[in-house]
DNA sequence: AACTGTAATTTTGAATTCATAATTTAGTCA
DNA sequence: TGACTAAATTATGAATTCAAAATTACAGTT
């Protein structure tokens, strides 16, 4: 078991930077466990790599808030607590409605066009009641409004707080009233935004992520949570 | 000058945070200008550490983009430009201005009084043209509201951004038109927070830091800065 | 003198090593 | 048997070492 059964080699960009994508993976799907150790060596086994690109990775995903780093006594993934989601959705809200404005400000027809053919596909999804596939689209919904906003810095700092919220609504699954509501809150989002409407795509955007905070707050109480 | 002209020992928290604290201030403070290289070897000499914890800092505090790392070419620190500052100023807005709101709805009468104080400081240090106090009780203000907001994810997100426009803020002087403006605005911010009047506090900071932007922008301009 | 190609040097990224702190295990005694 | 202590083990933080890449210095050519 400590010799290449699951050993890849990582090319790509830096070690450093590989691996903090895929612990941020390994977290937000739930692989490592909140509240859980971080295994430093199993990982480096895993990866195939020494421990000081690990570890520069895991200084990286502790500034990001997904691990916490207690000395020395290594690093340990972040408990998903009631009152984080309380704290970043609000967060997350108002990033994302003023996405919502700067997108209406700069985005071009055939983003808009775009977008529309992601939400018509979206729709198709919640039809089929395809929760993974409604996921994924509704992501890249959101990154797309994102990218219409051409704010690069406001992109990273909504990708990093998605990040912390995304292993709740990973697992999480949405009440049937929750998701009908999402996806007509979508509706107006698509409106809003093909009209350019930049003041009521942020108010809707803002209502949209209250939504979620809601529906993750039920879940995560559900799961009997950490305060 | 290899030994121990202008060594320190670095005891408190780990190492690498500490050299976190100890880079931002450097890059903040112009002491590494904008655009040069990160003297990696000199700086571990200077502070006598090796070069492991140095880049395990290097690595977060370029999360944060205050410096950019290039494969195989170390680490620059990252040029202050125009764009830079047209996307963070209105992101900082934002949080500023959910920040007032939260605070509206938790601060207590204690803290008040608290800001209170500061803010009279701030008003002698505006009358006796102190910009040196002047700054840095407008940031003991800013960070008293945040702290009345009671979210922790904000205020790390605030000064996260805060200092990446800092640096600006550090060497740019403000005219004196600029200067007495935010004073009133100040002033307004004092009026809401005691009334908790979130709604006139956000406007108010969201306002106050468009004006900053403002003033930055022109400082930037006049001094050919990049786009 | 300017240009090009090559060798020496330096810098960088990553693995390894080492000292120390924390944890586990083993052993002692009540 | 169970609590306490001490030794052994392991994990962590940081320094050092090593290979590869980039930069610099330099010789030879025009």
């Amino acid at each position: 078991m400590t010799e290449n059964s699951a050993i890849r080699i990582i090319p790509r960009k830096s070690l450093h930077e590989e691996l903090v994508d895929r612990l941020q993976m390994l977290i937000i799907t739930g692989e490592l466990k909140p509240g859980s150790k971080v295994p430093e060596k199993e990982l480096c086994a895993q990866f195939g790599v020494s421990r000081t690109p690990m570890r520069e990775a895991l200084k990286v995903v502790a500034s990001d808030g997904l691990v916490r780093l207690e000395q020395n006594r290594g690093a340990w993934v972040a408990p998903l607590t009631i009152s984080e989601v309380e704290e970043v959705f609000p967060i997350l809200g108002v990033l994302e409605a003023l996405s919502g404005e700067l997108a209406c400000q700069n985005i071009t027809d055939e983003e808009i066009a775009a977008v529309r053919a992601l939400h018509a596909q979206m729709i198709k999804s919640y039809e089929s009641r395809d929760l993974e596939a409604y996921f994924s689209i509704n992501q890249k919904i959101h990154r797309a409004i994102l990218k219409a906003a051409r704010n690069d810095t406001l992109t990273a700092s909504c990708q990093a707080l998605s990040l912390r919220m995304q292993r709740a609504r990973y697992l999480a699954n949405m009440s049937d009233d929750r998701w009908a509501a999402a996806v007509q809150e979508h509706e107006k989002i698509m409106e809003y935004l093909a009209l350019r409407d930049g003041k009521h795509l942020a108010q809707t955007l803002l209502a949209h992520m209250r939504g979620k905070q809601a529906s993750v707050t039920k879940w995560l109480i559900s799961q009997g949570a950490q305060t």
